[in-house]
DNA sequence: GACATGACCCGCG
DNA sequence: CCGCGGGCCATGT
Protein backbone atom coordinates (compact mmCIF):
# COMPACT_ATOMS: atom_id res chain seq x y z
CA UNK A 1 0.00 0.00 0.00
CA UNK A 2 1.15 3.47 -0.55
CA UNK A 3 2.58 5.90 2.15
CA UNK A 4 0.50 8.30 3.63
CA UNK A 5 1.78 9.28 6.78
CA UNK A 6 4.52 11.70 6.77
CA UNK A 7 7.89 10.90 8.05
CA UNK A 8 8.41 12.43 11.71
CA UNK A 9 11.72 13.72 12.20
CA UNK A 10 14.67 11.78 13.30
CA UNK A 11 16.44 11.95 16.23
CA UNK A 12 19.60 12.97 14.80
CA UNK A 13 17.85 15.71 12.71
CA UNK A 14 16.08 17.38 16.10
CA UNK A 15 19.59 17.72 17.54
CA UNK A 16 20.92 19.49 14.22
CA UNK A 17 17.17 21.53 14.34
CA UNK A 18 17.85 22.33 18.37
CA UNK A 19 21.54 23.46 17.74
CA UNK A 20 20.39 25.58 14.82
CA UNK A 21 17.98 27.69 16.82
CA UNK A 22 20.64 28.58 19.38
CA UNK A 23 21.87 30.90 16.01
CA UNK A 24 21.02 34.20 16.71
CA UNK A 25 19.62 36.41 14.18
CA UNK A 26 22.06 38.69 12.43
CA UNK A 27 25.01 35.99 12.57
CA UNK A 28 25.77 32.46 10.50
CA UNK A 29 27.36 29.12 11.41
CA UNK A 30 29.06 26.61 8.69
CA UNK A 31 27.54 23.01 8.60
CA UNK A 32 31.43 22.18 9.89
CA UNK A 33 30.59 24.36 12.76
CA UNK A 34 27.00 22.73 13.51
CA UNK A 35 28.40 19.09 12.71
CA UNK A 36 31.05 19.81 15.56
CA UNK A 37 28.98 21.05 17.99
CA UNK A 38 26.89 18.11 18.03
CA UNK A 39 29.56 16.06 17.98
CA UNK A 40 29.12 14.42 14.37
CA UNK A 41 32.02 14.04 11.60
CA UNK A 42 30.08 14.56 8.80
CA UNK A 43 29.63 17.73 7.77
CA UNK A 44 27.50 16.00 4.95
CA UNK A 45 24.95 14.45 7.37
CA UNK A 46 23.94 17.75 8.87
CA UNK A 47 23.71 19.18 5.55
CA UNK A 48 21.17 16.01 4.64
CA UNK A 49 19.38 16.87 7.44
CA UNK A 50 19.15 20.22 6.60
CA UNK A 51 18.28 19.83 3.29
CA UNK A 52 15.38 18.02 4.43
CA UNK A 53 14.22 20.64 7.24
CA UNK A 54 10.14 20.62 7.10
CA UNK A 55 10.56 24.01 9.71
CA UNK A 56 11.99 26.06 7.80
CA UNK A 57 12.38 29.56 7.98
CA UNK A 58 10.81 29.24 11.31
CA UNK A 59 14.20 26.57 12.20
CA UNK A 60 16.48 29.18 10.85
CA UNK A 61 18.67 26.59 8.43
CA UNK A 62 19.01 29.78 6.33
CA UNK A 63 21.58 30.68 8.87
CA UNK A 64 24.06 28.37 7.99
CA UNK A 65 26.78 28.54 5.13
CA UNK A 66 29.67 26.51 3.76
CA UNK A 67 33.02 26.89 5.46
CA UNK A 68 34.22 29.28 2.80
CA UNK A 69 31.72 31.24 3.70
CA UNK A 70 29.57 31.12 0.33
CA UNK A 71 25.93 30.21 0.87
CA UNK A 72 25.46 26.74 0.53
CA UNK A 73 21.99 25.64 -0.43
CA UNK A 74 18.60 26.38 0.77
CA UNK A 75 15.15 24.30 0.42
CA UNK A 76 16.94 21.98 -1.94
CA UNK A 77 18.83 23.84 -4.03
CA UNK A 78 21.95 24.75 -4.68
CA UNK A 79 20.93 27.90 -7.04
CA UNK A 80 18.12 30.02 -8.55
CA UNK A 81 15.24 31.26 -6.31
CA UNK A 82 15.40 29.45 -3.50
CA UNK A 83 19.10 30.31 -2.96
CA UNK A 84 18.03 33.86 -3.46
CA UNK A 85 15.54 33.56 -1.31
CA UNK A 86 18.46 32.53 1.47
CA UNK A 87 20.39 35.66 0.65
CA UNK A 88 16.89 37.78 1.11
CA UNK A 89 16.31 36.14 4.53
CA UNK A 90 19.57 36.71 5.76
CA UNK A 91 19.58 40.67 4.15
CA UNK A 92 16.67 41.20 6.54
CA UNK A 93 18.08 40.85 9.08
CA UNK A 94 21.43 42.82 8.63
CA UNK A 95 23.87 40.07 7.57
CA UNK A 96 26.24 42.25 4.66
CA UNK A 97 27.86 39.85 1.84
CA UNK A 98 31.07 40.52 0.13
CA UNK A 99 31.06 41.04 -3.38
CA UNK A 100 31.76 37.70 -4.05
CA UNK A 101 28.70 36.61 -2.45
CA UNK A 102 29.66 35.20 0.42
CA UNK A 103 28.94 36.59 3.81
CA UNK A 104 31.44 39.02 5.40
CA UNK A 105 33.33 37.15 8.20
CA UNK A 106 32.39 39.29 10.94
CA UNK A 107 28.50 37.37 11.17
CA UNK A 108 30.12 34.69 11.83
CA UNK A 109 28.80 32.89 15.14
CA UNK A 110 31.08 30.65 16.73
CA UNK A 111 29.69 27.67 19.13
CA UNK A 112 30.69 27.91 22.78
CA UNK A 113 33.35 25.94 23.68
C1' DG B 1 22.46 -5.86 4.68
C1' DA B 2 24.35 -3.91 0.27
C1' DC B 3 24.15 0.05 -2.65
C1' DA B 4 23.16 4.88 -3.87
C1' DT B 5 22.53 9.82 -2.76
C1' DG B 6 23.99 14.31 -0.95
C1' DA B 7 22.29 22.09 1.23
C1' DC B 8 30.04 19.18 2.89
C1' DC B 9 35.28 19.51 3.55
C1' DC B 10 40.09 18.93 2.45
C1' DG B 11 44.29 17.85 0.13
C1' DC B 12 46.71 17.27 -4.11
C1' DG B 13 48.28 18.15 -8.82
C1' DC C 1 41.98 28.54 -10.11
C1' DC C 2 39.87 24.16 -11.10
C1' DG C 3 38.83 19.37 -11.14
C1' DC C 4 39.28 14.85 -8.85
C1' DG C 5 39.36 11.63 -5.28
C1' DG C 6 39.00 10.31 -0.50
C1' DG C 7 36.80 10.81 3.86
C1' DC C 8 32.66 11.08 6.80
C1' DC C 9 27.83 9.45 7.84
C1' DA C 10 22.41 9.72 7.98
C1' DT C 11 18.67 8.17 4.98
C1' DG C 12 16.25 5.98 1.41
C1' DT C 13 15.62 2.00 -1.89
Amino acid sequence: MSEMTKRSPTEFEQLVYDAISKVPSGKVTTYKELARHIGCRSNQAVGQALRRNPFAPEVPCHRVVRTDLTLGGYAGATGGEKLRKKQRLLSEEAVQFRADGSVRPEHFFQFPR
